[in-house]
DNA sequence: TTTTAATATTGCAATATTACGATATAGTTT
DNA sequence: AAACTATATCGTAATATTGCAATATTAAAA
């Protein structure tokens, strides 16, 4: 018990969980904000930016990146993260057709 | 340690890495689509589509209430859950405002 | 009113996440 | 090469999440 049993699940319903717990932590919101506001960035800006020590930022960008998020590349000592936003657009697909359903459908209940 | 220190970032970004941390779950996710298709909803039909014991899945019905992105009503014995388009508006204005930027945005890094 | 059905709560074990100090790595500058 | 800078990794403590069996609750049915 307390892992996630992934298998019993679709690949599209893993890969949504997976993108939407990326997001699910305020530093990692404020990550993606500030890359959105620079566009291009060093990641010590970003240690600047958040109340947390170097280490546990790095582990942030690490799950962004794990989960495609952001992307790095090397910049001579230093690493340039931004944002890719095509896996942003598999979670805009979710969310969109949710609310374009719910737009549609009258209330029924609760 | 291991407790998100949440008074160091913006109302919205934690409401954001709320919304986004209760669908982080593809049980979660699944029951949204479920609630998706059949629109109005009672919980014994989410226990049976769910590869989980009645008491997880009740659990995670409780964290997707939290956040709000579920109502539910009492029906008779039985409980209808359904949608809260509402809650997702917010999520949507977030991810569809990073695609938009990103599309206006040459690619100059990574 | 006893039984049944649907859902919630409690308690607990297994695992994951968060955070950071210490340390490692790798490129840059001197 | 030695020192410096930027970032990553390791180790570990604190806390949170996941999952379920057992049990509680509450309304309907018999």
């Amino acid at each position: 018990m307390g892992a996630t049993n992934t298998e019993y699940y679709t690949e599209h319903q893993n890969e949504l969980a997976n993108l939407a717990k990326a997001l699910g932590h305020p530093a990692r919101v404020a990550i993606i904000e500030y890359l959105l506001r620079v566009d291009t960035c060093i990641c010590g800006d970003i240690v600047n930016e958040l109340p947390l020590a170097q280490p546990t930022v790095s582990q942030h960008l690490k799950e962004l990146k794990n989960a495609g998020l952001i992307k790095g590349s090397i910049e001579g000592n230093a690493i340039c993260y931004c944002i890719n936003p095509e896996v942003f657009k598999t979670l805009s697909g979710f969310i969109n057709n949710i609310i374009a359903i719910k737009s549609n459908q009258k209330e029924n209940c609760c």
